[in-house]
DNA sequence: GAAATTATTCTACATCACGTAAAAATCACA
DNA sequence: TGTGATTTTTACGTGATGTAGAATAATTTC
């Protein structure tokens, strides 16, 4: 339960490259600002999205403060590792796909990964 | 383009775990056998549903035999591989994200892993 | 070869997710 | 308290998916 529509997505991408909880109107600016594939939008149409994200638990929204403030409840990172988890799921050929996942990686990347795998454990 | 919906994915799921390729009749049978969440569906509901997926490119159909059969157009290790690589996109925090992942892993997996990037690129 | 059976394609509908936003309700401050 | 800013409600269009009846086509049977 974690796809993301194309708006929902860019709201995030704002998000988490934002270090500053940022509000509907900040982000129906930057939606409009050229660049990211620039869209003129109502803030309704901003609230709208940022409700379903925070049902998606994807957001938590200051209602503190007046003009809420919205921030991503978890960084892109754990998001991403979330997909991957995901993606990988449990099935009984685990072992194999991670073979070739990892097997079409660059070699910087290869490098980056076999220094993790020889570290020792820090759990 | 690549998500599937849970009838869907349930059908692929037999079709990756048959050898031989399958009627809309075959997969009908299958679905309502206790098992899989027993469904009791009607065979055109299965055939609209190959038909979907045959137009998403994961299932091909033999025209040639009158009962149509179908079979996965790739593996089901193939289609995992190529959903961890959207998954893991081409973020510039793709080796951190990697690093986070493959951190998570079993030992078991890990050292599979490890033999792998150890072993001479064959590409 | 015409009838009966089997299989495939068409057409259709309900539901849900998502983009989109106007209308209505709230809030805050002058 | 009136007015402007903000949020909540309500709503509609579209596309994906589950579901299957009706219509059509192909096979088999007598």
């Amino acid at each position: 339960m974690a796809s993301l529509g194309d708006l929902e997505r860019s709201v995030m991408e704002l998000l988490w490259d934002s270090a500053e909880p940022l509000t509907a109107n900040d982000l129906r600016d930057e939606l409009a600002a050229p660049g990211e594939t620039a869209k003129d939008l109502a803030v309704t149409t901003v609230l709208t999205v940022l409700a379903r994200l925070e049902k998606k638990g994807l957001v938590v929204r200051e209602r503190s403060t007046r003009p809420h403030r919205y921030n991503a409840s978890s960084t892109r990172e754990d998001h991403t590792v979330n997909l991957l988890n995901e993606a990988l799921g449990t099935a009984q050929d685990r072992e194999a796909v991670l073979a070739r996942f990892i097997g079409g990686i660059s070699a910087d990347e290869a490098a980056t990964l076999r220094a993790i795998l020889d570290a020792p454990k820090t759990a």
